[in-house]
RNA sequence: GCCGCCUUAGCUCAGUUGGUUCGAUCACUGGUUUGUGGAACCAGGGGUCCCCCGUUCAAGCCGGGGAGGCGGUA
């Protein structure tokens, strides 16, 4: 028989916890940050490369792989890990972002949301009971209710009929996915800024039941300190014993808020996205290697960082290869990206695990109020 | 030598019947990116319209002369 997944509490620090979700396919350290893999590969690497930053697990999409290739062809190619070479732990997104995201090209009803793809026009629906099939095809490890993110700022009705839908959708969910030993199932929190709503969507979530826990309709444009703001209850309304889940955050100072308030997973297309376009996220804050600054510098970009970027090149070859437009931009700048984020990751575990979470953070942005990044 | 075409931003080129401040692409200088519709997007700087003379209320545009370039031809 497969065993369940599990998750295990280490140490709590403040607010913050570390720990280990166990899964047949390997171990999540928590807090964990789950690079983007959104068409079945994180743009610009390897699957071995990403493992070497440190990562534990993936994302993957249900509303882009249910259009290409199909969740059935992936199913028939022996499931998502197989297909892309990654068999580590996969958490899949269930099409609720996209019900956001896609806004022009869906209509919406209770039943579930009907799409036009953005590559051909042609029509797909997205039911609870459909996102749950598709996940199950794709043989994802952690599978996301189907909700609906709500784009701020938005109304109190709009956000209370939202977050009361996405509560009977995560019931659906939940029918629709069944006891799947060796997966999980993760309900959604809503409720926007408001805590009164955010804790009636916990309790109907609780009622269901659910492996872990996911804080939805975060970083969709509320601002850093409504979202903290927010942060500073919602985690709080989740089970103590059960992952919580912060969708899409974020930058590394919203990361590392996002822990110290209690939160143990996420996952954003920052660091993939950025390093395709430039942005460089570094200790000292943000640079942006198009800089005519960098043209001449030889250093690396990180001194510290033990990526291939920072490593093997200096800052004026990455700026060089940048303007260039040649792909090894891309691969490298990526990599350095998602390295960072999970050092960064990986000091927050550390000190959480000691009870110096508290000195690490004042570390942490006493190197980034440096500003510049230069001179190193 | 003669004939034709061309000369407008750093590059390559648009520019209507003569009528506000001559535009675009790339390049350049910055910025943005949060459960990826994104190797994307946004903004900015940059002009002796080859030169001179003329016509006109008004010339990048029309006329004359000159310079430079490309092509053809003897």
């Amino acid at each position: 028989m497969t065993k369940r997944i599990s998750f295990d509490l280490h140490n709590i620090d403040g607010k913050a916890r570390t720990g280990v979700i166990s899964t047949p396919r390997g171990d999540i350290r928590t807090p964990a940050f789950m690079p983007v893999g959104t068409a079945a590969t994180v743009k610009a690497m390897m699957p071995e490369s990403v493992a070497a930053t440190g990562a534990d697990i993936l994302l993957g999409n249900t509303y882009h792989l249910m259009l290409r290739p199909t969740a059935e062809r992936i199913a028939n190619l022996g499931g998502l890990h197989e297909f892309m070479n990654w068999d580590k732990p996969i958490l899949t997104d269930s099409g609720g972002f996209q019900v956001m995201s896609l806004s022009d090209l869906r209509k919406m009803s209770e039943h579930g949301v009907t799409f036009k793809s953005h590559i051909d026009g042609s029509s797909h629906e997205l039911t609870p009971e459909r996102s749950m099939e598709i996940q199950k095809l794709l043989g994802s490890d952690i599978v996301m209710c189907f909700d609906e993110c709500p784009a701020l700022p938005a109304d109190r009705t709009r956000l209370t009929e939202s977050m009361e839908m996405s509560m009977r959708w995560a019931q659906r969910s939940r029918d629709a996915f069944g006891d799947r030993p060796g997966h999980a199932l993760f309900g959604i929190q809503q409720g926007g800024l408001e805590e009164d709503l955010r804790a009636r969507s916990a309790e109907a979530l609780r009622a269901i039941e659910f492996d872990g826990y996911a804080v939805g309709g975060l970083a969709v444009g509320e601002g850093q300190e409504a979202m903290f703001n927010t942060l500073d209850f919602a985690p709080d309304q989740l089970p103590v014993d059960k992952p919580r889940y912060l969708m899409g955050v974020g930058k590394p100072d919203d990361i590392v808020g996002a822990v110290k308030r209690g939160i143990d997973m996420m996952d954003c297309v920052l660091p993939s996205r950025s390093g395709r376009t430039g942005q460089i996220f570094h200790r000292r804050g943000v640079l942006n290697i198009k800089n005519a600054r960098h043209a001449d510098d030889p250093r690396p970009l990180d001194e510290n960082c033990s990526c291939p970027a920072c490593t093997n090149y200096s800052r004026a070859y990455l700026h060089h290869v940048f303007r260039a437009q040649e792909m090894i931009s891309g691969m490298l700048l990526t990599w350095h990206n998602l390295q960072y984020f999970q050092d960064i990751m990986d000091g927050m575990r550390g000190a959480i695990a000691t009870n110096s979470f508290a000195a690490w953070e004042a570390d942490f942005h006493a190197g980034r109020a440096q500003g510049d990044i230069e001179p190193l």
